[in-house]
DNA sequence: GACCATACTTCGCCGCACGAAGTATGGTCA
DNA sequence: TGACCATACTTCGTGCGGCGAAGTATGGTC
C-alpha cells in the first residue's frame, strides 16, 4: 500500500528547495543554479555540485523539473532546466509549509525581539 | 555555544524542528512531544517513533535539550526533555531561516494569492 | 486471559547531502 | 608554449538521519 506518500514531512529538502526556487525566475543551466540560488538565500545556501547535480537527476526523474534546451558555449556543454507545473506546485506548497513552520516559534519565542 | 555551524545547510530536518518547537512550551516526554507536534503543525506532522528517539538522542548528545527529569507514571515510564539554551537559540536561528526561505517563493509566486 | 494503550528501545534499510576526483575546453600570463 | 585557472558537468563513496517494524514492560478493559 504506497498510496498514500503524503506523510506530513517535508518533500524536499532544503539544496533541493532552494533549486526549484531559483528556477521560479526562468531556466537555468547548473552552474546558473548555483550563482542564483547563492543569492535568493543572501549568500547562505553554498550548493556543492555533488548535491547539485545528484539533486537535478532525482527531480527530473520525479517531473518536478524537466530539460529545457542543450546549448554549447564555447566549447562547454550547458543543460538549462525549467520548473513544470508540478514543480511550481511543490515549491509553492514546500515555501506555504515552511511559513506555518516558523511561525510556530516565531509566535513563541520572539513577539518583539527579547533574544541574543 | 556549539551553534555556529555557518555552512548553509539546515542545522536540523523538519521532524527535529518540531521536536524543539514543541519544548518551547515547556518540558515533556517522548510520546507527549508527538501529541503536541501534531498539534503544533495543525495534524502535518506525525512524527514516528523511530524518529523521535533517535533525534532526541542526537539533540540531547549536542546539547540542544537534556532530561528535566524521569518519572514512572502507573507503571510506565517517562523522560522529560527540557530545552537547553543552545537549543532555543537554534529553534530560533531556524525559524528565521526558514522564513526567509518561505519568502523567497512567497514573493515571487503568489504576491497577492493568485494561486490554487 | 486475551487484548489494547502507553512508553520507550533497538534494528536495519535507504534516500540524500556533499566532498573529492575526474573529463573537457577556453582564456590568462609569464 | 606550457602552466594554471575558470566554467560545466559526471561519478563515486561515505555517512547521517528518517522511519517502518518488531520487541519489552505494565496497567486497564472486556
Amino acid at each position: 500500500m504506497v498510496v498514500g506518500m503524503v506523510k506530513g514531512s517535508p518533500a524536499v529538502s532544503e539544496p533541493t528547495y532552494f533549486i526549484l526556487a531559483a528556477l521560479l525566475d526562468g531556466p537555468l543551466h547548473g552552474h546558473g543554479i548555483i550563482k542564483h540560488v547563492l543569492g535568493l538565500s543572501e549568500g547562505r545556501v553554498k550548493l556543492p555540485v555533488g548535491t547539485l547535480y545528484g539533486a537535478l537527476d532525482r527531480l527530473a526523474a520525479k517531473g518536478l523539473i524537466a530539460v529545457e534546451r542543450e546549448e554549447v558555449v564555447e566549447g562547454r556543454p550547458r543543460r538549462y532546466f525549467r520548473l513544470t507545473d508540478d514543480g511550481r506546485a511543490l515549491v509553492t506548497a514546500e515555501a506555504r509549509r515552511m511559513q506555518q513552520a516558523a511561525s510556530v516559534v516565531t509566535s513563541r519565542v520572539l513577539p518583539g525581539s527579547a533574544f541574543t
